[in-house]
DNA sequence: CGACTATGCCTAAGAAATTTAGGTATATAC
DNA sequence: GTATATACCTAAATTTCTTAGGCATAGTCG
């Protein structure tokens, strides 16, 4: 498992996937990530759940309770304002991206 | 200036630089990665400094002090185990990105 | 000459994001 | 009845970075 390279994309990453998904609820985007990513990345529980909470809080998302078989899921959905952090946080990444390619692929300095 | 979002990236990136040109002192890998990436990342000095320090005591980088003009330098160049680790960093940086396009770049669940 | 900017190194306090390491509870499989 | 999967959570510690300075020399502008 590639660990400790999460660092700072990990709101990113929640919001763009409630973005494609709709809902979501914690567990489930841990294991969403997992499959997408064949195991390659790890989500912590530990970091997830304060992250959720941190990103309700900022407005970004609302909270839905739904019962699923005798159990209690609570589902995460984007707020407008939260529809619209997410495009600029994804671009925002892609570029920072970019930038980070730009310096791992230059040449030797000429002067 | 894209603040926030280097984190984790520090260290690969000072490992790259140096690979790349041999040897370079702190002041100029600022000023380096400023110009690579015309001013959209900016490495601050209270952070550099350290991990500089940190990279010495792992045994990934010697030191040379250079004068140049009434000037000294502190040049920091890759030992052995320094190059080694930058290729596996620039590996593990780039496996890491791509799991995260592979994120952002998902479509819905189907299921 | 005086002030400001660039060069060049550094540290320390605090903030932010994460890991580690738990806890709680239900359901299912062996 | 023990272990695994599901599903939520928190708190302490760690790592990494920003902020905000300090120190010293050199060059430029008025």
């Amino acid at each position: 498992m590639n660990k400790k390279l999460l660092h700072g994309t990990l709101n990113t990453i929640i919001l763009k996937l409630l973005k494609d998904n709709g809902e979501m609820y914690g567990y489930e985007i841990v294991q969403h990530v997992k499959t997408l990513t064949a195991d390659q990345l790890k989500i912590t529980e530990g970091a997830l759940y304060p992250a959720l909470h941190k990103l309700e809080g900022e407005g970004l998302l609302t909270v839905e309770y739904k019962r699923y078989q005798n159990r209690v899921r609570k589902y995460y959905r984007l707020t407008e304002s939260g529809t619209k952090e997410t495009q600029s946080q994804v671009a925002d990444l892609f570029e920072f991206m970019r930038q980070i390619q730009t310096l791992l692929e230059s040449k030797p300095k000429l002067g």
